[in-house]
DNA sequence: CCCATTATGTTATAACATAACAAACGCCAA
DNA sequence: TTGGCGTTTGTTATGTTATAACATAATGGG
């Protein structure tokens, strides 16, 4: 009984394509990037990205249907996310402290798994629009 | 420049089915619910539930691409959700306690909405699976 | 070597969402 | 009153995201 233990040609060709864009990627544009490689068909991405999101190496952002690398040393499998929806880059942190609030008031709902995330614009993008000339 | 400032009949329609049901339902499935209505198409649905989610009298449930309809006395655009992956129900709650922690750690991103989903079991669903006979 | 299992490739289709255009409706100014 | 404009609604088509289903190849233990 040989449980997939190492990644394939395909998970690292994706993984290394999302390690290597710092922003989040929907699956099909992925799929495109990875042309030049035996990856075809949208089915070979997303099981790609089912084996990288199991071992926490990828998460996806719920909001925005896409998949971004885990940029942390110590990989977590529930992050929380501040998506800027102008320059569409997102920054990871891990919402212990906020999640133990939510465990206080969950009153006996069992939680396995959270996505918290946080929509707006970054520090880079409010100095460039904001500012007249 | 009259900006839409009443529900229609659809609105109504679907914001009426989806508080009659209090779980989240997907857009399709709206559709389908309300095939007696002049409700034939797709965009009708979508339409609807646009307006509604203006006015937070639905919420988006992202990690089901699913609606549901707020079940608070103040609307609040950004709910958090306990999600119950059993029997599917959803419990909304605010998280003002939570994003007030993650506005401190934004440090500048300035935060114009955010999703807050707790994935897991629910007291009654627990009760249910766990018990031996 | 042979078979079972896992992995990969391929095609098709399901599920979710919006674009694009047409028809009808309401309102108010000429 | 009517004619034009903005809004709403209806309809068809298409775009986007995700998975099912099946075929083929690689791998590893007996």
């Amino acid at each position: 009984m040989t449980k997939k233990q190492t990644l394939g040609e395909n998970d690292k060709a994706v993984l290394a394509l999302l390690s290597a864009r710092q922003v989040p990627m929907a699956a099909y544009d992925i799929l495109q990037a990875l042309s030049g490689t035996p990856i075809r068909a949208a089915s070979q991405v997303y099981r790609a990205l089912e084996k990288l999101l199991e071992r926490d190496l990828v998460h996806r952002v719920e909001s925005l249907n896409a998949f971004v690398a885990c940029n942390h040393a110590t990989h977590t499998s529930s992050p929380g996310f501040f998506v800027c929806k102008s320059c569409k880059s997102v920054t990871e942190f891990d919402p212990v402290d906020e999640v133990s609030l939510l465990t206080d008031r969950a009153s006996g709902f069992k939680i396995e798994r959270y996505s918290v995330e946080l929509t707006g614009t970054c520090v880079v993008c409010q100095g460039q629009s904001g500012a007249p000339s």
